[in-house]
DNA sequence: ATACATGATTTTGA
DNA sequence: TCAAAATCATGTAT
């Protein structure tokens, strides 16, 4: 009480009237000695609180709380505090958002990791579905997709409610702190609301580092999932198989019709490893197709192993089924240059072997047509080609319009042929349909091939003797 | 580790 | 717009 007293009477001393500004490098020159040294001994005193005994220090804090000047003289100290700068070492008011953040939210954002809950990211799987060009054929793949974003999703917002959590107790920790401090010690509303912004910007640090890992789990999850030279797989045997037979029986024109590829599609999907949830798009059989012309003809030698087994096999089931002609319509093309639409059907075979002076031709007959291919092809012209025999067709025209008719009534030009079901099947126009300047053979190559896949398998098609 | 095979994509040309 | 050609990137066999 005695110390309590004197605190008073020395405060009293200062002759603070807490109105007068006080200049802090003047403060020290236009006081006397004598109160500086008060100051000092105050100052002092405050410093030796802690030292004290708990009750003591409680009876004096509460003796300086009480005091009726202690108001003026914290303002006084804030303002001190203010001015010294010290505690604005951190304080950039009003800074702009972080761009980088901005950046992370975006890109959350759109991935559908953040944002709103509805449809469990619903905008992604959007995303990601026309990303990569969207169709019913990757449903599997995009389930999956489905599910991984969904667990980062939920790792994402439970660790960011997590932070905001700890963020927010932290904060309100700090700030009964500071307020219970400033009953003590000189600690404006300010100062507490610029250490909040403190905190909260030491917090945001973690917050990028969240948003950033998330990030690149979606990245990596996305370059997983949707980049197709990812997820390269090795068709099947069987499926590639399939493939070859027909590639290899359509050799003379090996450009299977979208029906036909739905249905090479649809076979290879089923001999495929299912367990691998993988199926054969039509697109993919497009590809193949595409890969696999290309590399035939740039090394025939090196497919001619290939080429002589899938005859053989091709050879073994047309005896086989010998006897079965498909009335279904069969592997046809539309020639590019001529437009010229040549379907399939039985009758006109002879005609055709009249034309092309093929008489036979079965599957057994393969090394004999390849030979006289080979001779077709070492012609005058060193290539193959039904452009060179545009009059033939006209003959044919005149010789038997019955079956042969306008594909394209608008093109007035396109004529529809029905070609000889015994010419496929084998490489007559090979090896085979390719002609001398490196296309498969102008005439062979179809801007679109408008040929349904023939019944089972175009193996029949050597049977026609 | 390497070369080769192969499915997918990109570029090019008609 | 389509197919060829070139290229990329991964799978596989050695």
């Amino acid at each position: 009480m005695e110390e309590h007293a004197h605190l008073m009477q020395t405060l009293g001393g200062v002759t603070l009237n807490g109105l007068t500004p006080i200049s802090l490098p003047g403060i020290h020159e236009s006081m006397e000695p004598a109160n500086k040294q008060e100051i000092g001994d105050i100052l002092h005193q405050i410093m030796a609180i802690t030292d004290q005994s708990l009750d003591e220090a409680q009876a004096k804090k509460h003796g300086l709380n009480c005091h009726r000047m202690k108001p003026a003289l914290f303002s006084v100290l804030c303002e001190i505090k203010e001015k010294t700068g010290l505690s604005l070492r951190n304080s950039q008011d009003e800074e702009p958002p972080d761009p980088q953040l901005m950046r992370l939210d975006n890109m959350l954002l759109a991935e559908g990791v953040s944002g709103p809950e509805k449809g469990g990211g619903a905008s992604a799987i959007t995303i990601a579905t026309t990303a990569v060009g969207g169709g019913a054929e990757n449903s599997i793949e995009h389930s999956d997709y489905k599910a991984k974003l969904s667990q980062i999703r939920n790792i994402y917002h439970s660790e960011l409610e997590k932070y905001q959590q700890a963020c927010e107790e932290f904060t309100s920790h700090v700030m009964n702190l500071l307020r219970e401090q400033s009953r003590s010690r000189p600690v404006s509303p300010r100062e507490i609301e610029r250490m909040v912004k403190i905190i909260q910007r030491k917090f945001s640090s973690i917050q990028i580092q969240l948003k950033q890992s998330t990030c690149e789990a979606v990245m990596i999850l996305r370059s997983r999932f949707l980049d197709a030279r990812r997820k390269r797989r090795n068709f099947s045997k069987q499926a590639t198989e399939i493939l070859n037979e027909y590639f290899y029986s359509h050799l003379s024109n090996p450009y299977p019709s979208e029906e036909a590829k739905e249905e090479l599609a649809r076979k290879c999907s089923i001999t495929v490893s299912q367990a691998k949830g993988s199926t054969i798009t039509v697109s993919q059989v497009s590809n193949w197709f595409g890969n696999k012309r290309i590399r035939y003809k740039k090394n025939i030698g090196k497919f001619q192993e290939e080429a002589n087994l899938y005859a053989a096999k091709t050879a073994v089931t047309a005896a086989q089924g010998q006897h079965s002609h498909d009335s279904s319509p069969s592997a046809g093309f539309q020639m590019k240059d001529e437009d010229f639409q040549l379907d399939v059907s039985e009758d006109k075979n002879n005609l055709l072997n009249n034309i092309f002076n093929v008489d036979c031709v079965c599957g057994l007959c393969w090394w004999n047509l390849t030979i006289r291919s080979l001779f077709v092809s070492a012609g005058s012209s060193g290539s193959y080609s039904l452009q060179s025999s545009g009059e033939i067709f006209t003959n044919v025209t005149d010789l038997n319009s019955s079956f042969l008719s306008t594909q394209d009534p608008g093109a007035g030009q396109t004529l529809s042929l029905n070609y000889s079901d015994g010419l496929r099947g084998n490489p007559l126009y090979g090896p085979h349909g390719l002609n001398g300047n490196g296309g498969w053979s102008d005439a062979l190559t179809p801007s679109s091939v408008t040929s349904p896949i023939e019944g089972t398998s175009s193996i029949h098609s050597d049977t026609s003797n």
